[in-house]
Parts: structure tokens; sequence; C-alpha cells
DNA sequence: GTTACAATTGAAACAAGTTATCAATAAGCA
DNA sequence: TGCTTATTGATAACTTGTTTCAATTGTAAC
């Protein structure tokens, strides 16, 4: 995981300025290992930066998204969390009972998704996987009642 | 594809009711191969049943995607977009160009899932893969200048 | 260290999505 | 046909997301 100072050097190498705004918000992903929507972020950046506007959440989660340095983490009910991201690219695991979120790489993917496009004759740019379920400290509390 | 009295069945079987709400829901979702947002549906139900209300719609599409009859569509920006569905696990491919939606059914995701699941020492309990690109009209009109 | 400038902010307003309430309606069964 | 209960739709309230714009701020240049 990169340090907050790397993503801040992420921002300036994109032409972006860094602002408090940008900072509070991105440390406050940096202190979750799970999902967070934007009025919790907003409620925690606050404490970093007391001016910290609403609006200013959204817009920074937007670039850092775009950046790759958070994520939109999605859901059958809507797509209101986010969690920090390592890879503009990467996946999640979330799990459903503590609300961790794992990234991971996946190279198997980039294969699959090469067959198919191929076999649905689809250009990919961009692909999105996420997993839901129990992570294994979930799995080992549940007293594996889990499938 | 399902008819539409094959989902108006769906609907039965899950013990709802066939209501006027959501077989205009149902029925504009028939009608378009792409994504359509709630207004978009709203709107156009209210050809079929003019008292459609906003609410029912939202509920109708919470309730056909429990049943696998009708799907979000995320993207980087929301998922306030839905398109219908022919599974319940079914995945998308979601074209830039014309908007169009192709589902698949992807047994070589299954496989894949389960070995993340393996080396993550998660127990995944629900996956959600989108894909985003061109599709193969789209790519011809574009004179081939995609990736 | 100061200045200038453009990016960025934050408040307010607006729009879209979601939830709750409830009287009225309607689907479906007997 | 009547009854029961699910469902509706209007309304309101709340949450989430976006737009506008005057004010602020980060940073480069000097």
């Amino acid at each position: 995981m990169r340090t907050l100072e790397q993503q801040v050097q992420v921002l300036r190498a994109a032409g972006y300025r860094v602002t408090q705004s940008r900072v509070a918000v991105l440390t406050v992903l940096a202190e979750t290992d799970g999902v967070l929507d934007a009025a919790t972020i907003c409620a925690a950046g606050r404490e970093l930066h007391p001016k910290l506007g609403r609006v200013s959440v959204y817009r920074a989660l937007e670039l850092l998204a775009e950046l790759g340095l958070a994520r939109r983490v999605h859901g059958a009910n809507g797509c209101r969390s986010y969690a920090r991201a390592n890879w503009q690219e990467g996946h999640y695991l979330v799990c459903q009972g503590c609300g961790q979120v794992q990234e991971f790489p996946c190279d198997g993917l980039d294969r699959l998704v090469e067959q198919l496009g191929r076999e649905y004759r689809f250009a990919v740019r961009h692909h999105l996987l996420q997993l839901e379920g129990l992570c294994a400290g979930c799995l080992d509390a549940d007293g594996g009642s889990a499938s």
C-alpha cells in the first residue's frame, strides 16, 4: 500500500493541486480497511480539515477514483460506498460480515476478458469485477457455517 | 430471451402479484436493448399505464432485480441505469458507443471466482462483472480505430 | 517573501434516488 | 361476487449527487 506521500505524489504528477480537502479525503480512506460512504468520509475528514465541504468530498472522490487512489464500491442496492485503491484496475473482495475490502489484481481476469471480447466481438475497454462474501475472519467466527 | 409471459410467470412463482405497474416496467425493459434510467422507464411506462408512480418504478426495479428479471448497470459515475436481465447472475457487456447491453453467462468466471476464493481465503457468495467497451457495430462504424 | 492567476473550495440551490406513510385500489383466491 | 391482503400512488422527508458562483487557496514566477 502506498504511503500518503506517495499518493500525494500521484496527484502532483497528474497536474492537480495538493489541497487540504484532498489530503483529508485521502487520509480518511487510508485509515480504514473497509468501505465508507461519502457522509462518513466528510465527517471524518472534517476532523482533519474543519471547513471540508460536502461537495468537495464528492469532487475529491471522483478525482481520486480517476487516478486510481480511491474507488467506488458497487452493490446490489447502489454504489454509495468508497474505498481506497492501490491500483486503477484493481478488483475487490468485499466482506459482507465485517465490511473489510480486499483488493486484488487479476491477471486471470485479463485473459478471460480477452476471451470474452473475442467471443462476443466486443472491444473491452474497461472491466469491473467485485466479489462479495465472507472473509477468513468472519468464516472462522461463523463456525464454518458458510458454504 | 424470455417472453413477457415467462417473466410474469417468474413473478407469480415467487409469490408476487402481477400488477399493471410491474408489467409496465417489465415491458419497457423488454423493449430496449440498452440501459435506461428510472425517469425514462417511468415516462415510457406511463404510456402503458398512465397512473404509474415514480416510487412504484423504483419498487418494481428492486423486486425485478432480486428475481433476475432486471438489473442495475454499474458505471464509474454511479449505477442509475437499469437493463433487462435474463439470468440472476448474468454479466454485462455495455457498449459505450450505442449503449447496447449484452448479457452473458460465464462459466469461466465461476472457475476464476473459485480460484480467487481459495487464494484469498474468501467465501464468495456473489459476484459482479461488467465490461465496458465497443460492440461490433460501433467498431465497424469507427473504422477499426479501436485498440 | 510577495504577487498573480487559475484551480479549487464551500455554501446554497437544485436534481435524482430512496424511504416512509397511508388511504385507496386492485390482484387473486375461495 | 366478496374478502383479504398485497400493492399502489401521492406526498413528504431524507439522502445522495450535481451545478453555480463568489471567495479562497495552492503554487509558480519573480
